[in-house]
DNA sequence: ATGAAAGCGCTAACAG
DNA sequence: CTGTTAGCGCTTTCAT
């Protein structure tokens, strides 16, 4: 380790083949030069081991192929598998990921995509917690970036894939009204944080057309976050017939309070969540959730960064529609 | 976009201040240069908005306060949670995290461990898929790695969290036996890629002591690699009476399987897995597995990487023992 | 206490 | 086709 047998450079091939640094700089990227030389550098290099080093070229400017991805919290399964499929999806581009997690923070994601930028991404993807604080706009003028379902403040984008949040609510809630709930707890994470998330303001409008009495929860992220909140609420007096949660993690939460209280699922209460994550089919009961497809998010999102990369100022904006997908843990209110 | 208003650099400190860039330099570490000195650079560089420029630091040497991550595969839950339970335990350490995912490659894993290397990760932590290939001494012996669960050939180690494979398939497959089950499909990844996986090993070795009829079944990992593959073995004339899948996540695929063709878990056939991923106790139904716990894995990782990086060159090895999770997926051998 | 200069590894003008 | 030179932003001798 302190013996540290550093890692072969352009300047050691240039003494092996006799050429100058520039010329093998160029021969190792097939340029200008004669093929023959190419062929004698590329020799040296291979027999050395070499391979360029990403630090001395980022520092000296020019791409990195590699793309900054940021998610509010990875504690989150959606965003976990979000991250995974952005990843992958990127991969096919030949990029490369380096995935940062604001943990649930909002006050922390410009600081982390500040931090992407300064290694040198090429571009920034970032899903917002919810309306993000602080100026975005340097950090995108000089960094391309597209959002996944959120704002940036003041930010310049290269693109952006945005969730038909009201449409989703809307749905989910006209379901729940249609079976008789008139009472519903709604569990959403960083609502201190980020007060005025789109999602919650849907759902106040909403609620109000349909004359709905909902009431707006905060609520850790996750799994363990959201079981004990979810204890609180289902033990109390009034207690709400449906909850309807934010996210599928948040209901997996639920559930699993559910299940310690004896409470059964649709039966006694239901429970529903918003974004589909894979599991939701196969948990016990299956959870009644609204689909944005994952895929096709990835699929757009990175669509955008490489066109825009590639000089293409297109139109970059797309929306996603909701799919509602309704399964067995929602039911008639209790009467 | 284009416009490019740079980021500051202590070039533009040091002529604001007058100062040289040396003097900058200190003073912004606090060292050495007059507590006035300091304070005026403070003051310059916060209303510039300076911040090092970590490329540049990566590339003079020293530390970048980066740990690079490797995941066998993202797609798999157990590992996404693994990812997340270990870059919380490094950031409680100020330590930041890059996350790289094989994808269920091990042909890609040297690669991209190399690549992290080449970016100046200050260490490694690494979650190999099986019996990784190549050589990976040189690496290793410029950046201190961590495994988890795994080996890596040639490897010196800085630390290593190794699991008891053997007496966690050794209970599981007990318990099966107990339950009279004796043909059993054992549903892993990666078989082809990495023949001699330890887990395998160890399956093939119990499973004769018990006098199990045992086969192992190449398995894509995750839940949509494992489903199709699921209904395959499902649908066989001699229908194993249980399916041990070597994680969970294989084993969603596998419950989902089961629900297409319905049969009934485990009334005509058991599933159990293999890593006890959180959400195995809310499917349906809960997933007897076996639990390697992931905030004692992650802690002990981060744990001996940080000792090492302070200069500790203590004893750096932990075996993690299973815990046997006994739920409702796995019962008596159908007559 | 502060400054000048070298260098980390690479690329890009600008010669030849 | 190839070499010289400069420079990306920072840290670190070595002087002063």
């Amino acid at each position: 380790m302190a013996a540290t047998p550093k890692r072969p450079t352009i300047k050691q091939i240039a003494e092996e083949t006799g050429l100058s640094v520039t010329a093998v700089s160029y021969a190792l990227r097939g340029e200008r030069v004669s093929a023959a030389t190419i062929e004698r550098v590329q020799a040296v290099a291979d027999q050395l081991g070499y391979s360029a080093d990403p630090v001395a070229r980022a520092l000296r400017g020019g791409r990195t192929g590699t793309i900054g991805v940021l998610v509010g919290s990875l504690a989150d399964f959606w965003q976990q598998t979000l991250a995974h499929a952005v990843q992958r999806e990127l991969r096919t581009h030949g990029l490369h990921t380096i995935l940062a997690d604001a943990d649930g923070d909002p006050a922390e994601e410009l600081a982390l995509a500040a931090r992407l930028a300064a290694q040198r991404v090429d571009g920034l993807l970032v899903a917002p917690i919810g309306p993000a604080g602080g100026d975005w706009a340097k950090l995108t003028e000089r960094t391309p970036t597209v959002t996944i379902s959120g704002r940036l403040p003041g930010a310049e984008l290269a693109g952006e894939v945005a969730f038909d949040q009201t449409t989703g609510v809307g749905e989910m809630l006209r379901h729940l009204h249609s079976l008789g709930h008139r009472r519903i707890a709604v569990l959403s994470w960083a609502v201190e944080a980020s007060p005025d998330r789109p999602t919650e303001r849907a759902v106040r409008e909403q609620a109000a057309t349909l004359g709905l009495d909902c009431e707006i929860v905060q609520c850790a992220y996750s799994l363990d976050g959201s079981r004990p909140l979810a204890l609180e609420v289902l033990e109390r007096a009034d207690r709400p017939t449906a909850i309807f949660c934010l996210s599928d993690s948040i209901a997996y939460g639920v559930l699993h309070g559910c299940r310690e209280l004896g409470l059964q699922v649709p039966r006694d209460i239901s429970v529903v969540g918003f974004d589909d994550h894979p599991l939701s089919r196969l948990v016990d009961p299956p959870l009644t959730s609204v689909n944005w497809s994952i895929d096709r998010t990835a699929r757009a999102a990175v669509g955008f960064l490489v066109d825009y990369l590639a000089g293409d100022r297109g139109d970059h904006r797309v929306v996603i529609a909701p799919t509602m997908v309704v399964r067995d843990s929602s039911g008639p209110a209790p009467s």
